[in-house]
DNA sequence: AGGTCATCTGGCGTATACAATGAAGGCCAT
DNA sequence: ATGGCCTTCATTGTATACGCCAGATGACCT
């Protein structure tokens, strides 16, 4: 009944693997495995990424490592300088204000959809997914935190139906959890609160104006708890500094 | 005469040039070959790209062509199915809508905001473009009158700053010349007469409301102006056919 | 002593070669 | 004659090897 495909075994040790399972299902996983380690914050913005490091740690050759950097590049979740390797995104304050405004914009302009398309699935699976978020908030695991948060915020457009405003969505929140790692307060996490079960409250009456009123403050709320100060490690201007 | 040669540039006779001028920027100049030859519809949905055959064409080897490609895929301008090649998107009916209620809610949203930055000079790069596309539209030249449409709607969005949001118009103009390639009707192209002079008008006079208003029914006409008729090539149900 | 230049090295970019897989066509059996 | 199976081929997917450029370090000159 199953036919059972050759995969059981993987040789993380041995690059000389003739016969690999399924690749793309493999490049996938990576994909994952690195987009997830620069939302949570494990790889903070800035940090290198070579690629014959990452060919060594996943046990594929930089043929494959290339192929994934240069879709998150696509992404702008890592930066691919010409001659220098890929690096992770260090979001500029414009960027940060572009990616906000841009939120308020489709997901306040999607809420009245979800509010029309929403089943009782849907809301049973949100309140799941922000009950896991204020738990790992309460226990302390910000990085869980951030990804629960943009995870929940990306389920929500897709509910819409709309699949290419929910990739849009799902990028946007992506870039979101890279700003908050710049420019966020320790402590004072985005989406905190009981903001995503209010929502869903909204959502479930089939309020959807009411819905997209309360996404824009909770969006604004986020973007206002920012310390965007533009760090201006360029040219750090010593006259000014020194008086001189 | 069908026998098109999408060759833009002359092959140097030798394909073994170690020394490449520069080899991002010959990258770029393919990628946007072949994507303003599917945007011109010069490719036509369907059509297959052939990794080796492109690699001959451009005088690259494959592996240029596959980042191309990959990137291509990424914009959703071609397919990659996994061991059969690349070819040019055929877009449902479902994915149609999704485009434009994707524009409908950026585009018209990004209008007031336009209004406010908008500068003569902008104001006189856009009549330029719209005079350009109402030309080639007289003059029968289809491919550089949608080419010249999406690009006048990705040079209006970009005007408002947001570079994150322009991004994204720009791909949903290139996906929706892919639309109208399967779904538009010949001879009755999408944004035609002078809307797009109109809409000029009323940005420069700083009316964001109005043009917004503009906009919608800009897009409306061009979305109702398809035959959307969902050919069921796919499982053509033989037994409703033949009443079995 | 500081600045500048040459050299050296590490890492990316590209091309080529090999392997695996899906598709198509031919052959055989019924 | 037709349907199923097997062989063959064409095409993608992956890995490896080589070349080039940028950054760094050290020495030499001013």
């Amino acid at each position: 009944m199953n036919q059972r495909q050759p995969e059981p075994e993987h040789r993380p040790s041995s690059p000389r693997r003739g016969k690999d399972g399924d690749g793309a299902e493999r490049h996938e996983a990576i994909y994952r495995s690195i987009s997830d380690a620069i939302i949570e914050h494990r790889l903070k913005p800035g940090a290198r990424l070579r690629e014959d490091a990452l060919s060594e740690v996943f046990g594929v050759s930089r043929t494959g490592i290339r192929k994934i950097l240069q879709r998150l590049a696509l992404e702008q979740l890592v930066t691919l300088t010409p001659r220098r390797g890929a690096s992770v995104t260090r979001p500029t304050a414009d960027e940060a204000k572009d990616v906000f405004d841009a939120r308020q914009m489709i997901e306040c302009g999607l809420m009245p959809e979800v509010a029309r398309r929403i089943t009782e699935e849907d809301v049973q699976e949100l309140r799941t997914m922000a009950r896991r978020e204020r738990e790992a908030l309460r226990a302390g695991e910000q990085s869980t935190a951030i990804k629960l948060s943009a995870a929940f915020h990306a389920r929500l457009a897709r509910i819409s139906g709309n699949a290419t405003l929910a990739d849009f969505v799902d990028r946007l929140c992506s870039r979101s959890s890279l700003i908050l790692a710049v420019y966020g307060n320790a402590g004072h996490l985005g989406c905190e609160s009981h903001d995503h079960d209010d929502l869903i409250g909204y959502l479930e009456a089939g309020n959807g104006e009411r819905a997209a009123a309360f996404m824009s403050r909770h969006l604004k709320a986020i973007e206002a708890s920012l310390s965007i100060v533009e760090e201006a490690d360029e040219a750090p201007d010593l006259h000014r500094i020194f008086g001189g």
